[in-house]
DNA sequence: AATTTCGGTCAGATGCGCTT
DNA sequence: AAGCGCATCTGACCGAAATT
């Protein structure tokens, strides 16, 4: 957590005059380990201080991230930042409740939560174990050589490097960059590969927590997966707000970089497109927190099985009910399960995002 | 009859705990 | 520090039932 964003103010700065590096170009930063079983926070033990100046490619970076965030204030959507927007600084909301906390903005009438800058948990991670702990398992960086980025950013020269390879098969990339066809993460190494990255993440994905997510587009023009993400455990939902849940929280920090493949009508994939995404905070705190709720409710209330012949049905939301999320089994079969808070066992589920409103985020394309 | 839906499954990758 | 066995994770896929 840096400094708040004054909106009406930022409008007019730049980032070298800017109040975010007039007072954050040097950090002392200071580690300490958060032991849940010391009683009183003043125990627990500082194990690491560092003055942190940001390394140069670092702060190409950040510098874009400043100025994404400020052109989405200048534009009149200051209500529409979310953390996954950007790369390394993010603009974190920030106040002592939700509804105290809405500021007025420059160019629309429209109240935005107050923000503050932040350096996101996964760039904080990896100022500790690369410049710290000196771990030696980093990740390759993308861009080898910073100046790269002066005249386009990072997401432009990603999407560039990537968009070489348009028209080219799966197939074809996975003989050419030497790829076990067979392993899970194919789609993703093949994109790191491509852009010259060996290790099986780059240093710049990693740090800016954003994932690869193939997408494979049918002959027919339609996805025919959901997305899946990791599963929870009924106790845990049960006892979780929206603004705090595991599920928001990951939605709102993470940032996708989705490659995309469409079947020819061999059922070749074809690379076709690239495109940084991250669930817009509108969508987010409506729909998705909507499938959420209820979901936590009928969790709450005791989910409802049914058998039909040899499958169990339950009354967990399903992809009709809402256009952008749902509830599924993500478990490895029926007996792999996890205890209901009455507790039954129901196979593990996890949220899933429909196939559909993939689809359509796809389509729209929106690069801010 | 064809397509869509959605609970379920597969299998390689990953990570953890333990031992040496 | 390395190796091992095992559990879990994860991206992809399956197929019976439902719907069109």
């Amino acid at each position: 957590m840096l400094n708040i964003i004054d909106f009406n103010k930022i409008v007019h700065e730049d980032f070298f005059n800017s109040s975010f590096y007039h007072k954050n170009k040097l950090l002392l930063l200071i580690w300490y380990f958060h032991d849940i079983l010391a009683s009183n926070p003043l125990d627990y033990s500082i194990d690491y201080v560092k003055l942190f100046k940001y390394p140069e490619e670092d702060l190409k970076i950040i510098t874009q991230d400043w100025e994404k965030i400020v052109r989405k204030i200048r534009n009149g959507k200051a209500h529409e930042l979310s953390e996954g927007d950007t790369m390394y600084l993010g603009a974190c909301t920030k106040g002592s409740t939700a509804a105290k906390s809405m500021r007025k903005q420059p160019n629309s009438d429209i109240l935005a939560p107050q923000r503050a800058f932040s350096l996101k948990g996964s760039y904080m991670t990896s100022i500790l174990r690369n410049y710290i702990l000196n771990d030696i398992g980093t990740y390759e960086s993308i861009v080898k050589d910073p100046s790269a980025l002066e005249e386009y950013s990072f997401e432009e020269y990603v999407k560039s490097e990537i968009r070489k390879h348009r028209g080219r098969s799966l197939d074809e990339l996975m003989t050419e960059f030497n790829i076990n066809p067979k392993s899970k993460d194919r789609t993703s190494r093949v994109a790191l590969k491509i852009l010259g990255v060996e290790s099986k993440n780059a240093s710049e994905f990693e740090k800016a927590n954003i994932k690869v997510k193939a997408i494979r587009i049918e002959y027919n023009g339609k996805i025919k997966e959901h997305m899946s993400f990791p599963t929870f455990k009924f106790k845990d939902l049960v006892n979780e707000s929206w603004e705090e849940s595991e599920f928001r929280t990951m939605l709102s920090e993470t940032r996708f970089f989705f490659v995309i493949y469409k079947k020819d009508k061999n059922g070749n994939l074809i690379l076709d497109k690239e495109m940084f995404w991250n669930m817009p905070i509108g969508i987010l705190d409506t729909e998705v927190k909507k499938v959420w709720k209820e979901a936590k409710q009928i969790i709450k209330d005791g989910v409802v099985l049914t058998q039909k012949g040899k499958r169990t049905f339950n009354n967990l939301p399903s992809p009709s009910e809402n256009p952008v999320s749902h509830v599924r089994p993500h478990a490895q079969n029926s007996e792999d399960t996890y205890p209901l808070p009455d507790g039954r066992k129901m196979p593990k589920q996890c949220f899933w995002l429909n196939n559909s409103f993939i689809l359509e985020q796809i389509s729209l394309q929106e690069e801010d």
